[in-house]
DNA sequence: TTGTTCTCTATTGTATACAATCCAGCATTG
DNA sequence: CAATGCTGGATTGTATACAATAGAGAACAA
């Protein structure tokens, strides 16, 4: 593939139709911060960046909406969510618990190769010692591979949903010194809790983990002490 | 207002629009079970149903898939969608989870107010024995009041697409000879451990009570044992 | 009968035309 | 100068026209 401008070129038409198309586009966009949260989003922009009509973008909107991402003012148009200090409170609340039931649920249900593959990823993380960016894909994959162990796939939704709204945050705690090294002890703890199927010691330290997580990213954003 | 066939008639503009409108008619209907579970619902029919032109109603359709409710296959269109039983198990550990959480957070953060209201629920419920609907009806408020008392937005949504999707489930667990009398105990039991603000019981109380209707909904759907 | 292929119709996906609304900027007025 | 009200253009909401596809049933062969 040449580049992402066009849609035609790229073979992921199949199976399913522009508005998934532009679903996709626009989600990533977000992620990757293309569109800054409270930044306005116009049908006719991503229509022609696209190239495609109004109509699929629009629907894309809805669905955008419905997790989250995007606020729809009628008549005002769509601009990406921005969350306040209590938002992101909220947020970090809600995932407390939710991947402290992931992981319990993962003690129970993992397979092996789902376990294997947690300690995988805590040497690739190893190994990325000082590459943020490698740093926080590694941490995602990690947290993801969790997500699936526990196999149920509403919790699943959920915890997707999480992280892309945890996206429109600025940058990732990796930045605040000693949160990387940090962050792998405690993920440590958590693969080796359900390695040997604790699922209550799981979401004990996946709790902290979040709840740790959480502390950086207030400091971070609001400088709390 | 005169019946809901119509929609200008109507004072329900207020503030939205037409897609709006749609999306709650759909989610109402699907909530009463007027489009059961597995039913094609088909786009022409909706947009003359209620007098629009089809834009609205796949805008609509776009958010009730993203909410879990109809399942959208390209080209073959919309079908409410239907839960196996794997699906509702993993829905009533989603549910669990969740109202554990709720629970908890109302036992810090409930207001006088909120929790006057719960008591007040009892009292009610205990008032309409041997009327099904009406019991599931207050059952539905004592629950969306916790919801309502844990002051947390995503919670909030969470539970209540879940509660969604719970209706696409047939009949209600009321029907099981006994059930209203547990769970009014059950109530009583969460109620009170949130007017003591004790967390951590009013937490252990909801999931029991949630573990309780899972069984009782289990052999109703499928004459588990 | 059974299975296979081929139309043809119903239905959805997409594009576009049109209506409704908002908002920035200017003019008018006190 | 400030405040208010109007006007034009930009943008979204809705309707409709057209394209693409799937699926049912007819026609036919074995």
């Amino acid at each position: 593939m040449t580049t992402d401008t066009l849609k035609q070129t790229a073979p992921e038409n199949q199976g399913t139709s522009l508005s998934e198309f532009v679903l996709e586009r626009l989600r990533g966009a977000i992620r990757d911060r293309r569109y800054q949260p409270g930044q306005r989003i116009r049908e006719a922009e991503v229509a022609q960046w696209l190239d495609v009509s109004r109509t699929p973008v629009r629907e894309a909107f809805r669905r955008l909406q419905a997790d989250g991402l995007l606020v729809l003012t009628p008549w005002r148009g769509a601009q990406v969510a921005e969350l306040g200090r209590q938002q992101v409170v909220e947020l970090y609340v809600m995932r407390q618990a939710l991947e402290g039931t992931a992981a319990g649920l993962a003690a129970e249900h993992a397979s092996e190769a789902e376990v294997d593959l947690l300690f995988d990823l805590i040497e690739q993380d190893q190994a990325a010692q000082g590459e943020p960016n490698r740093l926080a894909e590694i941490n995602r994959r990690f947290h993801e591979t969790i997500y699936g162990a526990a196999h149920n796939r509403y919790l699943l939704e959920a915890l997707n949903a999480l992280d892309d709204s945890l996206a429109l945050l600025k940058s990732t705690t990796y930045e605040v010194p000693g949160r990387a090294e940090a962050a792998r002890q405690e993920h440590i703890g958590i693969a080796e809790a359900i390695r040997r199927r604790d699922s209550e010691a799981a979401k004990q330290a996946a709790r902290a983990h979040i709840s740790t997580a959480e502390k950086a990213r207030l400091k971070l954003l609001f400088g709390d002490d």
